[in-house]
DNA sequence: TCTGGGGTCCTAGGACCC
DNA sequence: TCTGGGGTCCTAGGACCC
């Protein structure tokens, strides 16, 4: 795209301070089926075979499949027993999720090695600023191609680069690249390269959108651009519409740097349905201090927490509940989850599915337990032990926030307003 | 043998306060 | 006494993403 505009042609919001021909600064690194090419690499026997990650059990989904795989009609999140049907010499893995994540940390190291504005959006990908690493590295394309190279080099594994003037635009191009490769599109070449894709390719469409939209008779970003921005927040809300605005290619967000409402959790899903009141509260129990021990490794207090059932049906339902104070106990997680289950008790008399989050998560630093720990430099192991001696020193209550440390062993245990 | 597990974000109504 | 609006918190549900 060498297409210049005149001087008499420019907008006016595209005024005299911006440049006519913007460089595509922002990349959207995406690694290629992520969790499949890291077991390929570790176990080269099954390159080139149709090799999916994910649960084997009746109820397990298809976490990540491999191009073979891909190329047999197998795609993410299908049911492992249809993909097993569609391909009966699949090749399926069980997730090692602390392995991806370790390699995760090494995809991002690199990157930050490169390009000193990466935002990390998800485990196998990012968002990348390159406007600071162009006078040592050269353009766009150059800086991408250098990623990928480092990254097939020093971890063997594939990944696409997308590059454009806008974060959605960037999106959209790494997907259009895959597998392992690349595509920058110049500023203006943005309408061009959106008008034929169709509006699922924009991140945040999902079915219930595309079905919506289809009903006004659009079907592409082409389309879209013709239907008013009011049109599209009357069917969509404002969010969606704005989403949608956005996806023309104006959108000049920067990287961000966005605090987020954090959260935290597990849930777990059975081959054969909860029957029995005694097991169900096991599991929960169980999963609460699963979620309260995971807080403090993370060195975290939650205000909230939460707990989801699902029947056989496939109904889900979640309750919540605020609690007094912020707390990273397993006991008092426990104490309100339990509560929450007991009221929902006869309208889920069987369980597909039970679920325990912490929500409105806050640092724990200024737990007294916590102050006290941090004040030393520790692993998490040694944070671990240390949390363990004094929940059994000062109680488990010592944990939340705001209370005092007393021996559990005083006559009468100091109770705090509830 | 239909449909996982980790999340984020948005909406909407009611309570409550100013 | 009646009326009103804005802001924030809490709760529940759902769309969506990887």
């Amino acid at each position: 795209m060498s297409e210049r505009r005149s001087g008499a042609d420019e907008s006016p919001e595209r005024g005299a301070g911006a440049p006519d021909a913007e460089s595509p600064d922002i990349l959207h690194l995406d690694m290629d089926a992520f969790f499949a090419s890291i077991e390929v690499r570790d176990a080269p026997d099954l390159r080139g075979l149709p090799v999916v990650v994910g649960g084997s059990g009746a109820r397990g989904v298809v976490a990540a499949a491999s191009y073979p795989a891909r190329a047999r009609g197998i795609r993410s999140a299908m049911p492992m027993s249809s993909a097993r049907r569609q391909a009966p010499d699949l090749v399926v893995v069980p997730p090692r999720i602390d392995h991806y994540r370790q390699v995760s940390t090494q995809v991002m190291a690199l990157l930050g090695d490169v390009v000193a504005d990466v935002e990390q959006i998800s485990v196998d990908e990012a968002f990348l600023d390159v406007r600071g690493a162009r006078r040592l590295f050269g353009p766009p394309e150059r800086i991408a191609g250098l990623l990928r190279a480092r990254i097939r080099e020093e971890l063997g594994l594939p990944s696409s680069v997308g590059g454009s003037v806008s974060r959605p635009v960037a999106k959209i191009a790494s997907a259009r690249a895959k597998p392992d490769g690349m595509l920058i599109v110049p500023a203006a070449g943005t309408a061009e390269f959106l008008a034929p894709l169709p509006v699922a390719a924009i991140s945040g469409i999902g079915p219930t959108a595309q079905q919506a939209l289809a009903r006004l008779g659009v079907r592409t970003i082409g389309q879209l651009r013709e239907v008013p921005r009011s049109t599209l927040t009357r069917v969509l809300g404002p969010r969606t519409g704005e989403v949608l605005a956005l996806a023309d290619g104006s959108d000049r967000t920067g990287l961000g740097r966005r605090v987020r409402d954090r959260s935290l959790g597990t849930e777990r899903t059975w081959d054969e349905d909860l029957t029995d009141p005694a097991e169900m509260r096991r599991w929960i129990t169980r999963m609460s201090d699963d979620v309260a021990r995971q807080l403090r490794r993370g060195g975290f207090v939650a205000r909230t927490v939460v707990l989801k059932l699902r029947a056989p049906d496939g109904t889900t339902l979640t309750r919540s509940s605020t609690l007094p104070l912020p707390t990273a106990s397993g006991e008092r997680m426990r104490e309100h989850v339990i509560a929450l289950w007991e009221r929902e008790r006869p309208t889920m008399p069987r369980l597909r599915l039970a679920g325990v989050r912490a929500a409105h998560l806050e640092p724990a630093a200024d737990t007294p337990v916590q102050a006290e720990l941090s004040a030393r430099p520790a692993g998490w192991r040694d944070l671990e032990q240390a949390m363990d001696r004094a929940r059994e020193r000062f109680g488990d209550r010592s944990l939340d926030r705001g209370s005092t440390l007393r021996p559990s062993t005083d006559a009468a245990p100091p109770e705090r307003p509830v």
